[in-house]
DNA sequence: TGTCGTATGTCAACTCTTTGTCTCAAACTT
DNA sequence: AAGTTTGAGACAAAGAGTTGACATACGACA
């Protein structure tokens, strides 16, 4: 009998040099090759000429290490760990590391204190000051979020990717949605209803912000299972990244979602969300935020969909369409955490209206 | 006395001297030689007269290895690989940098896997270069359009995102952009005004062609002289998919494209351009086709910016607008070839007007 | 509170590889 | 005639390796 070999291990895998690691771990080669030498972290192969050679998991394994001891972890302690249980140490952290922070919401005035930054934090804060040289050169959310602006004035989309990037190895991919792209979109919001940048200039960071947050969210498995939401904008809603930001943390929370862009009519979204059995619809609303014909238009995908389907309406705007909408059954979700535990509800029970 | 064998040897596709695959890569003339003297990264044809002669299929492995490079690989290691494993590995490090798992990103069936994770640091690599040419599944653009069409109805966009990738492979970018992404953009604005499919359903298949897109041209090495153009569409011209598809080409063809998304006025497409000295500004216009506020826009722009800067527009509905144009200095160009000509000859010569 | 040991990131020095760049002369192209 | 392309060899800058020292923050203990 023919065993074949061939196709079980199914996808090659590559071996990449310390330099390509640090890029993919936020770390530095000094601290990669320090890890090794004095924890035995990961065990790398080597070139016939001594150079370092690492495995897709060990770079994994380094990733997670680094999302650890950003969380305050020790590295000495955790160096020794097997990476399933790093991967379990991380879940539960991350929480901790990226929630704690910012309570990121789409509109910013009223971002100021939904919960003060240390109290869902299981591990201790303090760290966090000290953890500033490990990743490199950015101590704060706010060096990236002004080289994030700065990449923005300039039309640089090379340097706003790669600022991006950074932060999603340094802040994991919850954080970075939270601590950069939520304040960075607002911030653009806001400078730009001052005047401060130009449409142009907005929308240049729309479009490479949306392209980084669909790569970002892309490579996760969908299980089969998983719930569906449909994320659009309504009709005369033009602005997206709001709604791009909530399908990629729709996709981080586990959902299967199905992104539409943006302005579109009632009829349309029900159709797709119908299509789809979708549990849930989830709109983003920024500006104009006095359009008299929106309510209706909700109203009307509300009556559309079936009545298992529950429809969130977040961004900048959406409060100024709370009364008109107290009637129809549509959950204003401002902050993109409760929009999550909202859904995280709704997945475990049947979320009883 | 001499014979030019140039033009009798039987030309599959065009063959690039090195001038211009330089240009095309973004490295220079003396490393594309050097990889080849050291590494044997390609082995391009020769004319009667001993020049070389790059494959478009050349050009684009060069392209990937100057991108995985980039990235921090070794040439030494990487010019070893077979093309279709820098595809990917271009993928994980660029794309996926953020991945938490790199062995998930793509499970192409086609991929005979011929060796082990650890196998392939040092031994030299199994001959596997027969099957570069040869086509597996899909033998007509027909069928992968077939199959893009059929996940855009039932929104996998899974689904559509691995047909676009798997044309990728097979045509290549140039190759994909005349003969999947454009043949499919024009058949879904088709099917959607005859009713065939509904909004959402091009909603949707925009936003992934869109992503494909971007992350197709993104990691291009863009030399520093390389002309600037600004992409977008003129105010109330919301569908910006043909935008991203000339965004996407004039990547490929060595510019440094700054991409501002749908709708634009004047004043802020003219302000854009001139802080980056953009050379051509490049708009796409689909929908509507009457309207009467457009000319007296472009006119507008016209007058915004510099005389060298030339001002190209496509798209559907371009031509409708071409008796309003006579006047203003802009250049309709509906096919995307053409406008490649054009964008060739600008950098060529300065495009005596 | 102050001091010391420990943990951990950083730096310097030196060597060896790797890789991009340069030069030059001859051949080719326009 | 002026500019490119080619091939070979030389060169230099950058990168990666190792070792050992150093600095700083934290915790423990007086």
């Amino acid at each position: 009998m023919r065993l074949y070999f061939v196709y079980i291990s199914p996808v090659v895998s590559f071996q990449h040099p310390i330099q390509v690691v640090a890029r993919l771990t936020g770390l530095t080669p000094h601290v990669i090759r320090v890890w090794e030498k004095r924890y035995q972290a990961v065990m790398p192969t080597r070139t016939g000429t001594n150079r370092r050679l690492y495995s897709d998991a060990e770079v994994d394994r380094l990733r997670l290490l680094a999302q650890a001891t950003a969380a305050g972890h020790k590295i000495g302690i955790i160096a020794k760990l097997e990476t399933e249980d790093l991967k379990r140490l991380v879940a539960t952290v991350s929480g901790g590391a990226t929630a704690p922070s910012i309570a990121a919401v789409l509109d910013t005035e009223s971002q100021a204190g939904l919960r003060g930054p240390a109290e869902i934090a299981l591990v201790s804060e303090p760290q966090r000051s000290m953890r500033s040289g490990t990743t490199r050169d950015w101590d704060h959310d706010g060096d990236l979020l002004r080289a994030a602006m700065e990449a923005t004035a300039t039309f640089d989309s090379g340097a706003l990717q790669r600022t991006l990037e950074r932060a999603a190895v340094q802040f994991g991919h919850n954080g970075v949605l939270h601590r950069v792209v939520c304040p960075l979109a607002a911030d653009l919001g806001e400078r730009w209803q001052q005047g401060l940048i130009t449409a142009a200039h907005e929308h240049f960071a729309s479009a490479v912000i949306r392209d980084f947050l669909t790569r970002l969210a892309r490579p996760y498995a969908v299980t089969p299972s998983a719930p569906c939401a449909v994320v659009t904008t309504p009709s005369g809603q033009l602005h997206e990244l709001g709604a791009v930001i909530v399908a990629a943390a729709a996709t981080h929370w586990g959902w299967k979602t199905v992104y539409l862009g943006p302005s579109l009519p009632a009829a349309e979204i029900a159709g797709a969300a119908t299509q789809n059995r979708a549990r849930a619809v989830l709109l983003s609303v920024v500006y104009p935020a006095d359009d008299a014909s929106l309510p209706a238009e909700l109203a009307q995908l509300r009556q559309y969909l079936p009545d298992d389907t529950e429809i969130f309406i977040g961004g900048r705007a959406a409060r100024a369409y709370a009364p008109a909408l107290k009637q129809v059954r549509v959950h204003i979700q401002t902050d993109l955490e409760s929009l999550g535990d909202r859904l995280e509800e709704m997945r475990a029970n049947r979320f009883g209206a």
